[in-house]
RNA sequence: GGGCCUGUAGCUCAGGUGGUUAGAGCGCACGCCUGAUAAGCGUGAGGUCGUCAGUUCAACUCUGACCAGGCCCA
């Protein structure tokens, strides 16, 4: 190791500070001298690894990115601090319906017709070339946040090593039989000939008038309930808003619990079953044949509406099923098609129900139907018909009701035409099933255990709402109807069915007899080749893409290109030891993260993850770029800087998932409450080592050669330090910047103020240097503390205090560890105790309106039990005493051994915490009698404890425990009391003392005066005082030698005039000052 | 409709395992200090702790219902 080079030296700081232009310089310096590179590269041994989320690059960035942003730099920069190596790759989401969206609206394209018919490649080749549209305006933002990520080596789901990580990640589940083809219920436009996400289904809501029909269900099973009557019919009666699916129904499903009745109006006809909550409102006048559950229904037949699909009957279709989703409106029973309705679909799979679904791609009816309404309705379109196969039903006596009912209902957001659900074939992960013949348990069940070992910051996301997400889980749908995407590796033989799954570039090479280069549909679709288990036909490639969040969940391996490289790096980086999200990724990145790593290798993606919250407008709503109810965030950065940004983020509620209201009047505020104080702070020790030419020394002062702040200032620093490590090892943000923030407040409100002094007198050279080089440390630990939260600020205090060469950077340096030795508890008690003193104190000169200037004589401080105080050791150290007395301004501190009796008066107060256990319901009465005890009685009661003797109140024995004696000031006294600390202030003035209050107040007057006249701090001045006052006189002159000791004048002369010119008010006298620049 | 979260001063938020005087910052009013100075500090006013029940000697805190807002899922 070389030996240290003499300390440059410091610069004169600037006057006001331009925090932005100052991050600038700082990145420019990052970058000049490849600083995150360095910090990566020579990190250390240890891994600490890291995933990022990959965002869409479609729009630039806004809030929720830039916090998350910044939660996923701090944590990483704190490891790499603490000696770890920590790659940070950013990754990019290439893929998926936003970028589709964005290009047929470029293209003018409307349906996926219509983007075949314009070529399915150079449509996905359109929507590769926008995707990296905004990714420079990305890294320009996230560079100038602060954040250090890797652009360079990123990575995007849409290359091909990536895509064939994901097609290896598909395939491996492939083997392990977790995928299966089968339908899902999607929001389906007819007029596109596309199903919808759910998002785009919710983007056109409209308030629309459906038909309202109640349909009665003939019973076939054997049931007692007709016998006898004159029409012994017993009907079901199920409701719905879309009549065109009744000729789908093939079942009706009850809810297990609801009572439902039996039931025939008194006016006669057929028996009919409903809730029985709801039979008098369809019956009217009715008697009830009899009650049951809907689970005693599960299993009754009956006779479909129409016969177009009576032959399902051998399928199990026609009888009435129970699931819990079912509540007690209309009937109480409901129509189920499971090709049709999301829930029905799912009661369908759990019952054994079959499907039917006899409409076409247009949403109009098939040939299927043509066997009902004599064959009018095959080709129309379903909801057109809605009449016809009403009026059938009336017709045929089967429509129990009809009215038509006012909803909102989602329409195509493209097409404006009413969107229908409909089931489409979809290819599912199992989640929630097992493959049918297999033993092994639903892997949700593997992922709660797995979960189980995550750290979640807050907790609760973890435990409650992912974990019951996790435990509800269903089968994951993973294909989708669109182009840009990762397509789905499966070929199937269009004549036996027989299915391959490839799981390999190389692999459909060898299928295929050709070179494979990029794995997109366009490029795959055309591949075939011969079937070899029939042999007659081909196998052609399933149309499907993959949902993007298939390709974020395999990220851990696809960005890696796993396991085609780097096999051994990502087994080991498995899990990751650091995630952070937002709360909406729940159902998104995280699960998908675990579903896979579940499912691979039996492990969690993740050992630790930070979750924030949502960020709001500052009117509570959305941010919306519509409503430009937001400040853009590059006018925040370049106004206020980024550190400013950083702070006021990462101290927001939104660090602990909940939501956070941004304003810029909340950047502003952070900017007045942090960095400004840190760089008065900086900038008062900077301009003081100028002037005095101060470097730091080879040898630092041992801690026994400073004073008492000194050491106090270092404690309270090494307190945070060990805090912050604690708190930064949890994750928990939330009480890491706080803390730190906290010092600032102790370093520039309590040591700095108290310290000012040390730095311009040259008394004693010791204490001076003491102070220098307590300064000094403090503010370099500091800067390594405030590294991973305030990076710019950080690296401005490193590179002005300490940096050797401009190539060196605190993000380099090691994360500060405590040093116990430098704690000292009873010495930071002590300074909290002499700061509660000389707060009471300020407030009673407030009281008796007697300000600091003027000297007082006494303070007389008393701790509840005098000298056996616990504090009173602390309280009556000379050192202490000083400070308050410099502090306050008088002339002598007492700590009175006696305690505070002179000053106040006691009462006694019952402690609940431990008394009221045994007094039980008598508590309040001895409360009460405790609380009106005088003065006197009390103090006999104190006396009584003291010698540990039994007190009696209100016939119940108190011990000394159980009661609290506080006390309060005594009127008329300057007295002031918190907890056990009392304060009394003699406020009697004599004339020196008016004499020399009034020199001060001279003083303050010359201090303004040659401030006023722009004199350089070390200026020696002469002055001249005409005054009409011989009290301000006499002061003068008895302070004289004083007031030019402290004013640096020469000459101080003071004349009593009958009339001033010009005089100003000094404490009620006139006087006129002149004062004049000396050269000596 | 379901899961989770939130509701405390004009605003933004703190308030382990229930304990009798509910706190902080901002804003406002008043004052102090000034060799960090287009800074700094203090004091004060201001709250039926979303509503209603319940448990308890005692509820901001626990339980239930309801109201309002948010996220996710239906």
């Amino acid at each position: 190791m070389a030996a240290p080079s003499a300390h440059p030296g410091f610069r004169k700081p600037e006057a006001t500070p331009d925090f932005a232009a100052l991050e600038l310089e700082q990145i420019e310096r990052w970058r000049r001298h490849d600083t995150f590179a360095r910090q990566v590269r020579d990190g250390g041994s240890g891994e600490f690894v890291f995933y990022d989320g990959p965002p869409f690059a479609t729009g630039t960035p806004h809030y929720g990115h830039l916090l998350a942003g910044t939660l996923k730099d701090i944590v990483p920069r704190y490891w790499a601090m603490r000696g770890y190596r920590v790659e940070r790759r950013f990754g990019w989401d290439c893929h998926g319906l936003p970028v589709e969206m964005e290009i047929e609206k470029d293209l003018g394209l409307k349906s996926p017709s219509e983007v075949i018919a314009y070529g399915v490649g150079r449509y996905n080749e359109a929507c590769r070339s926008i995707v990296l549209r905004y990714t420079s305006l990305w890294r320009q933002t996230v560079e100038r946040m602060g954040r250090w990520v890797d652009f360079d080596r990123d990575y995007k789901t849409m290359d091909p090593p990536f895509m064939e990580s994901v097609w290896w990640v598909f395939r491996r589940l492939w083997d392990q039989g977790l995928l299966y083809r089968g339908h899902k219920v999607m929001p389906y436009s007819w007029r596109l000939g596309t199903p919808l996400s759910n998002f785009e289904a919710g983007m056109d809501y409209r308030k629309v008038q459906d038909p309202s029909v109640t349909a009665a269900f003939l019973v076939t099973s054997d049931v007692p309930w007709g016998a006898g009557a004159d029409d012994p019919r017993v009907f079901l009666l199920a409701w719905t808003t879309t009549p065109w699916t009744l000729p789908s129904n093939m079942g009706l499903c009850v809810g297990p619990d609801i009572a439902y009745a039996v039931a025939r109006a008194r006016s006669g006809g057929p028996a009919y079953i409903a809730a029985a909550s709801l039979v008098g409102g369809l019956l009217g006048d009715h008697e009830v044949l009899a009650t049951l559950s809907g689970t005693e229904l599960v299993g009754l037949r009956y006779r479909p509406l129409f016969d177009c699909f009576a032959s399902a009957a051998a399928d199990g279709a026609f009888r009435v099923v129970a699931d819990g989703y079912v509540v007690e409106d209309q009937t109480g029973i409901v129509h189920t098609a499971p090709a049709f309705g999301e829930d029905d679909h799912r009661v369908a799979l759990h019952w054994g129900l079959p499907m039917r679904d006899p409409v076409d791609a247009e949403g109009r009816f098939t040939g299927d139907v043509a066997s009902i309404v004599g064959g009018q309705v095959v080709g129309l379109f379903v909801k057109d018909a809605d009449k016809l196969l009403v009026r059938d039903l009336k017709d045929r006596g089967l429509l129990f009701r009809q009215a038509t009912i006012d909803h909102d209902y989602p329409f195509c957001w493209r097409s404006g035409t009413p969107l229908i659900y409909k089931a489409m074939p979809t290819w599912f992960v199992r989640v929630e099933s097992v493959a049918p013949g297999s033993g092994a348990r639903p892997l949700r069940e593997r992922m709660a255990e797995l979960n189980a070992q995550t750290c979640w910051v807050p907790d609760y996301v973890g435990q409650k709402r992912f974990g019951n997400w996790i435990r509800e889980a269903r089968d994951w749908a993973i294909s989708r109807n669109r182009f840009w995407g990762t397509p789905l590796p499966v070929w199937q033989c269009v004549g036996c069915g027989h299915m391959e799954c490839i799981g390999s570039i190389a692999e459909l090479r060898a299928r295929a007899g050709l070179e494979v280069h990029d794995l997109h549909k366009h490029f795959v679709d055309p591949i075939e080749w011969p079937c070899t288990q029939c042999g007659a036909a081909t196998l052609q490639r399933t149309p499907e893409v993959l949902d993007c969040w298939f390709e974020s969940g395999s990220m851990p391996y696809a960005q890696n290109h796993y396991p085609f490289k780097n096999k051994e790096l990502v087994e080991r980086n498995l899990p990751a030891a650091f995630i952070a999200e937002g709360l909406d990724q729940t159902r998104g990145w995280f699960y998908t993260l675990l579903v896979l790593s579940t499912a691979l290798f039996d492990r969690p993606a993740f050992q630790n993850v930070i979750v924030n919250g949502l960020i709001l407008a500052e009117d509570g709503a959305k941010m919306s770029k519509r409503l430009k109810n937001y400040p853009d965030p590059n006018a925040i950065l370049d106004s206020y800087g980024a550190d400013a940004l950083r702070a006021l983020l990462v101290t927001s509620p939104a660090v602990r998932a909940e939501p956070m209201r941004f304003s810029e009047s909340g950047v502003r505020e952070v900017v007045r409450a942090v960095l400004l104080p840190l760089w008065n702070a900086y900038s008062f020790f900077a301009t003081y080592a100028v002037a005095d030419g101060w470097t730091p020394p080879a040898q630092p002062l041992p801690l026994a050669r400073r004073q008492l702040l000194d050491r106090w200032v270092l404690s309270a620093l090494q307190s945070v330090v060990a805090d912050v490590n604690a708190e930064m090892a949890q994750y928990r943000l939330y009480n890491v910047i706080p803390r730190v923030l906290g010092f600032v407040d102790d370093l520039t409100n309590w040591y700095i103020r108290r310290s000012r002094r040390r730095f311009w007198k040259t008394d004693d050279d010791a204490d001076k240097q003491a102070a220098y080089e307590t300064l000094y440390e403090v503010l370099t630990t500091f800067s390594r503390l405030l590294a991973p939260i305030l990076p710019f600020f950080a690296e401005l205090l490193f590179q002005r205090l300490e940096a050797r060469d401009a190539a060196d950077s605190v993000h380099l340096q090691r994360f500060p560890q405590a040093d116990p030795a430098h704690i000292d508890a009873a010495l930071e008690a002590q300074m909290a105790l002499v700061r509660t003193v000389a707060r009471l104190g300020r407030n009673l000169r407030e009281t008796a309106r007697i300000n600091v200037r003027q000297p007082l004589r006494r303070l007389t401080i008393a701790l509840q039990d005098g000298a056996a105080d616990p504090w009173h050791a602390l309280m009556a150290d000379a050192v202490a005493c000083d400070m308050v007395a410099e502090e306050l301004n008088v002339k002598a501190v007492d700590v009175s051994p006696a305690g505070p009796d002179q000053f106040v008066q006691w009462s006694a107060r019952l402690n609940f915490k431990t008394a009221a256990k045994r007094l039980g319901a008598k508590t309040k009465d001895v409360a009460a009698a405790l609380a009106a005890l005088s003065t006197a009685e009390v103090r006999t009661a104190q006396d009584a404890m003291g010698r540990d003797a039994a007190w009696t109140v209100h016939g119940e024995s108190l011990g000394r425990d159980d009661v609290e004696f506080r006390a309060a000031p005594r009127p008329g006294l300057l007295t002031a009391v918190e907890g056990r600390v009392a304060v009394a202030l003699d406020a009697d003035l004599d004339d020196e003392l008016r004499r020399e209050g009034l020199a001060r107040e001279l003083l303050s007057r010359i201090q303004s005066a040659r401030k006023e006249a722009g004199f350089d701090v070390q200026d020696r001045i002469a002055v001249r005082l005409d005054t009409t006052s011989a009290a301000l006189a006499a002061a003068a002159t008895a302070h004289d030698g004083w007031l030019r000791d402290e004013s640096l004048a020469v000459r101080l002369d003071c004349a009593i005039v009958a009339d001033v010119l010009g005089a100003i008010d000094v404490a009620g006298h006139e006087v006129s000052m002149q004062l004049q620049r000396v050269v000596v």
